[in-house]
DNA sequence: ATTTCATATTAGATATATTCCAGTTTTATG
DNA sequence: CATAAAACTGGAATATATCTAATATGAAAT
């Protein structure tokens, strides 16, 4: 479905205007599963009216991840990767093709309060490598 | 101490020849406590002889991390980050500075057998965000 | 509905990070 | 020492992301 007047509540909750470039990325990074890049979301976005420039969908992907809506996963040697927070999950990231994949959700530890030290701790990401389903056969037939 | 016989052993174990400008990254990562770039290790490297090219820099780091002997950050919107693996741990990194730090290791679950299918599971990296000790107090009190 | 102005958008320039190239040098082996 | 695969080099090229400054717009207040 994707609830229009939802986005436009989370984005005036985050403290964002709505505009129309920055509800399209919003609403893009809601109602595609996988983890788009940067230059994908405004190719997307601008398949549709109106235009949005390369630089706001940069600008209005910043914001976003600022506001909490968006993360961002950095990927060594390549593009950042986006997705919409919706339920908690964690990521698998494959080392041969750098596909990023969604993982169900399960606690993981904190550090010891001693090991932090005076340090706040506002979340934790967990990534797990190896070979994607799609990867995997083909390096173990090599 | 750093034994140049351990890292010139290590280098043949993940097939890789020992050259100067290999041996110095490799070195200099063994007892650098910290997580530089690739600009930062390309200059220490070469404040002592022989000078290594930035390409040399960049292709020893690639061959290191894919031999397993060095660890890859990637932090977002800024330079990757690496650092010898050395004893396992885990790392924080600072919302504010970009900062990276080292946090003792403690075990991590696994996912579910099921829920990883025919991935191919090679390592997990669990990394902590927030404030770092420096940022912290700053931000509180604004 | 109109005014207002902080916020957002734009195209293009710029900055930063990383990889590629093709010719030369070096390492490790026998 | 001869050999061949691997590694090195400087510079060009590419990829990614940010900046700039002029213009436009959303939404709050009238
Ligand atoms: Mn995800
Ligand atoms: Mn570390
Ligand atoms: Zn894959
Ligand atoms: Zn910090």
């Amino acid at each position: 479905m994707l609830d229009a007047g939802a986005i436009k509540r989370s984005l005036k909750g985050g403290g964002l205007r709505c505009t129309p470039q920055r509800y399209a990325v919003m609403a893009f990074l809601m109602e595609y599963h996988g983890h788009p890049t940067a230059a994908e979301i405004y190719k997307a976005v601008n398949l549709v009216d109106p235009r949005s420039s390369r630089a706001t969908t940069y600008n209005n992907l910043r914001d976003l991840v600022r506001a909490g809506l968006v993360r961002e996963v950095a990927v060594e040697g390549r593009a950042a990767r986006f997705d919409a927070k919706g339920i908690r999950h964690h990521h698998f990231i494959c080392d041969r093709c750098g596909n990023v994949e969604d993982l169900a959700w399960f606690d993981v530890p904190r550090p010891a309060s001693r090991t932090l030290g005076k340090r706040v701790l506002r979340e934790c990401e967990l990534i797990f490598r190896g070979l994607c389903t799609k990867c995997a056969p083909r390096r173990a037939s090599r």
